[in-house]
DNA sequence: CGTCCCACCTGATTGC
DNA sequence: TGCAATCAGGTGGGAC
């Protein structure tokens, strides 16, 4: 589900609500593949723990845990359709709720999880990520990422490892702004697409975060609220319908086993 | 190593 | 209406 601006809504929000709290106890339901760690071992580093603070990094919420035992975050994956919740003691557990971290004054975080794609873990140092940040990249290290590679720049942009926090609707979003097919050789584009792609995936991702992400289905955010960029999509999710600035009908293909979305007219 | 494809899950929607 | 097929904001492992 959610992508990098998904989940810094929901870290941000998280962070606003929590920060500084105390855990006092935490619950999990036992279904192995949700946990990375072990559970007891997620039990045992979180109970008891400060949270200093909540961020992301990547498509990651990073929980930075404070212990006498030592150092630890504690991280939270949402896979698709995970959702990180705040919420009063009283509001009735939803459905697929996959642990619950209860706070000294009673409130709880919630992680919800229908699909079960997402993960939980425990790491014992700051937690990095695996790629580049892409809303402060600049040109040079952007176009490095990409020299050489045969992939479409679709794929590759989907790729953690080289930029880490893009998913399949801002990887749309930003080829269509910046005017490149999805299907080309991420190694041909040339210096100036490339300048373009990195404006136009920082522009998509900042105000997608202005917006609070993109509601197309289950993401809210840890208040239970929907996002607004979903209005302002010029290609993901609108196959069939007229390209926003000159009207041709937006194609939907699969590309690495995705939808794809783009104009082929304003995308070459 | 780079690339491709599929499995992992549930629920909503589409189509017969 | 009913039921099966198809499709989802993601990742990771195996095959080549």
């Amino acid at each position: 589900m959610p992508e990098l601006p998904e989940v810094e809504t929901i870290a941000n929000g998280v962070n606003e609500r929590v920060r500084g709290a105390r855990i006092v106890s935490v619950w999990t339901s036992g279904k192995p593949q949700t946990f990375k760690s072990p559970e007891n071992e997620i039990e045992e580093v979180l109970t008891g723990a400060r949270i200093e603070r909540v961020r992301r990094v990547g498509k990651t919420v990073v929980v930075t845990l404070g212990r006498e035992q030592g150092q630890a975050e504690f991280l939270v994956h949402l896979g698709m359709t995970g959702r990180l919740l705040v919420a009063e003691r009283e509001v009735p557990l939803p459905a697929h709720t996959h642990a619950v971290l209860t706070l000294a004054d009673g409130r709880e975080v919630r992680f919800v999880d229908p699909r079960r794609f997402g993960r939980l873990s425990v790491v014992r140092e700051a937690y990095l990520g695996p790629g580049a940040e892409p809303t402060t990249i600049g040109d040079e290290e952007f176009a490095k990422l990409f020299r050489g590679r045969k992939v479409a720049i679709k794929a590759a942009l989907l790729n953690q490892s080289l930029l880490h926090g893009v998913g399949n609707i801002y990887a749309d979003e930003s080829l269509f702004r910046a005017g490149i097919r999805p299907t080309r050789a991420a190694g041909k584009l040339t210096r100036t697409e490339l300048a373009r792609l990195r404006e136009a995936l920082q522009k998509v991702l900042a105000r997608a975060i202005e917006l609070g992400g993109s509601s197309v289905s289950d993401y809210v955010d840890a208040e239970g609220m929907t996002g607004y960029f979903q209005i302002e999509h010029a290609v993901y999710g609108r196959g069939g319908e007229a390209c926003k600035v000159c009207g041709t009908a937006i194609k939907k293909m699969v590309l690495g086993g995705r939808g794809t979305h783009y104009c082929p007219v304003c995308q070459r």
